[in-house]
RNA sequence: GCGCCUAUAGCUCAAUGGAUAGAGUAAUAGUCUUCGGAACUAUUGAUGAGGGUUCGAUUCCCCCUGGGCGCACCA
């Protein structure tokens, strides 16, 4: 990376920051302060000491030199060495049995793919692991609610019946309260390995996990295991001990809790002898640290168990474990006007949003092919979740998720295609020379080494929006110099095709890590 | 009540202590005899209120206001 040469000639007790000027006439870097540097004439062609800032101008050759190298299985090996053999679990997606894939679940499912893939680019060893919502009361609900109101065999429902009936077990419950009691009590015959609940619950999960199969296929999402909760329950006791032990785990209201100083208590086994998810979590933990040994261990789980995972980490701490952990947070999808209410039926669910996005996909562009306009849909809506501040909320606006101008994932495609398009007439083939090039020309050229400061600064923030930013960027540079300039036939031919190659593979590299597809027409 | 997150242009978002706060969208006016108009150019338009730290604050701290999420038998 240009900015760790830098960082070698400004020698080792330097430890200010250096920046990309907001302003592109103040060059290509800038430190702060009176920094003495030794020329190099290399890498740096020119220092400027203006206003209180040493700005660096990085070499033209050099610029050239680095971009050439993009996409190389040199630079690739480079970049692995970021990671340092260290190794990440990721939890991601979880998505609960029972229930239809939503809107919501996209968020925790994109965002952690692209974590994934940004690490995994960096030479870090990743594990992907979807924590399904496979066990706990919901199923005693779904039990009660089946054998109660279903109307076929449960082999013959379909996620949505599932869904109706949980949907139904919540409206009857407000009226009557002993049919908790109920689903609780089916629940504890769940965990005490009873036959005809293990075999509704078995028959649960096998329809949702093919509905679930299928949409991670159509987003193009592999998740390397599924260990559901239920998974551990044969590991849980192992951590009750393990905390009893320790000393952490008092009894509270005929509960077992784990107490913290700054946080509200956790419970462990509720006053009916059932198991929590919180129990289940840590059990979790224990089985990825013993198996996988990580460095790092990152939930990609939403805002609203941002307490539930404090209490993850602390506790870890206390049994003595030492990975790092990180929650990302997500914000939460909602109206404009307020929340999705689930209960109100105003849950939206991902196939609905694909068919809507595939419908204007195919008004922008009839002549394409399904295969296509899927990926162009699907590229517009992964997008339009992955570019933005995962922290945040997000407003669900159905003009923004099927944007396909703009700001977007297909603006992106279609730059790509662009680029295709142009060296499908004439390919690059002798060496750049170094002629004179004009304001644009440079300002598309100064971008792409920055490409993988961003992959690492995406890494260090949990953040692919830094990436999706970086990408937009450039593509829009890239179509500033295009309208601006002819390309073939110019005698600029060779700098200018360069400049689109290197715009093209970037565009490819950097949305395959997103997970949007590219291609060469559309 | 307590805790976490958040407030930037009409709307949706960038800017992680630095120089002139950037995009998209909407609106208006333009750009094709030439490589893809899902594009490009131009105009209009913004840091919630008040204190503090700093040479310098959208960014850090305090307080107020508005929004979101959470706070023991759902996960």
């Amino acid at each position: 990376m240009i900015k760790d040469e830098l960082k070698k000639l400004l020698g080792n007790d330097f430890n200010g920051k250096i920046d990309h000027p907001t302003i592109e006439k103040f060059g290509d870097f800038a430190i702060r302060g009176d920094v003495e540097i030794t020329e190099d004439k290399e890498l740096i062609d020119s220092v400027d000491k203006v206003a209180g800032f040493t700005n660096i101008f990085i070499n033209k050759e050099k610029l050239i030199n680095e971009a050439e190298k993009i996409g190389s299985e040199q630079w690739q090996k480079e970049l692995e060495k970021v990671g340092n053999e260290k190794t990440m679990v990721i939890d991601y997606s979880a998505p609960n049995i029972a229930k239809s894939f939503g809107i919501g679940h996209l968020r925790s499912t994109n965002i952690g793919q692209a974590i994934y893939n940004i690490y995994k680019f960096l030479g870090w060893k990743c594990i992907g692991d979807n924590h399904l919502g496979d066990w706990g009361t919901q199923f005693g609900k779904l039990i009660v609610s089946i054998k109660k109101w279903g109307d076929k065999p449960v082999e013959e429902m379909s996620i949505e019946n599932l869904e109706a009936l949980y949907v139904k077990f919540h409206e009857e419950a407000e009226k009557d309260k002993s049919l908790d009691d109920e689903a609780r009590e089916w629940f504890s015959k769940l965990e005490n390995k009873d036959n005809e609940a293990t075999e509704i619950w078995q028959k649960c999960i096998d329809i949702s996990m093919k509905e679930f199969d299928r949409i991670y296929q159509l987003l193009g999402v592999k998740i390397d295991y599924a260990l559901g909760e239920s998974f551990y329950l044969d590991k849980m006791e192992a951590v009750v001990k393990l905390m009893e032990s320790k000393g952490i785990i008092k009894n509270s209201e005929g509960a077992r809790i784990v107490e913290f100083e700054k946080m509200p208590p956790a419970m462990v086994i509720k006053s009916n002898g059932t198991t929590t998810y919180f129990l289940r979590d840590m059990a979790t933990v224990k089985y990825r640290i013993e198996t996988w040994k990580p460095d790092l261990i990152i939930y990609e789980i939403g805002a609203d168990q941002e307490l539930h995972c404090r209490q993850i980490f602390e506790t870890a701490k206390m049994l003595g474990w030492t990975p790092q952990f990180y929650n990302v947070a997500h914000g939460m999808i909602r109206w404009a006007e307020g929340k999705f209410s689930t209960r109100k039926g105003q849950t939206i669910h991902l196939s609905e949003v694909i068919d809507k996005a595939m419908e204007e996909a195919r008004k922008i562009a009839p002549e394409n092919d399904e295969t296509k306009i899927k990926a162009v849909a699907i590229g517009a809506i992964k997008f339009n979740d992955l570019k933005q501040d995962p922290k945040k909320d997000i407003i669900f606006d159905w003009e923004k998720v099927m944007s396909m101008e703009g700001n977007s994932g297909p603006y992106l495609q279609y730059t790509y295609a662009r680029c295709q398009s142009v060296l499908n007439k004439k390919s690059l083939k002798t060496k750049v020379q170094n002629q004179k090039w004009e304001e644009e020309e440079m300002s598309l050229l100064r971008e792409f080494y920055k490409f993988e400061e961003k992959i690492v600064e995406a890494a260090e923030r949990f953040s692919p929006a830094v990436l999706a930013e970086y990408l937009l960027n450039l593509a829009r540079k890239y179509n500033e110099f295009y309208a601006k300039f002819r390309i073939i036939g110019e005698k600029e031919e060779e700098q200018r095709l360069f400049l689109t190659e290197r715009t093209g593979i970037i565009l490819k590299i950097g949305l395959d890590i997103l997970g949007i597809e590219t291609m060469d027409k559309m």
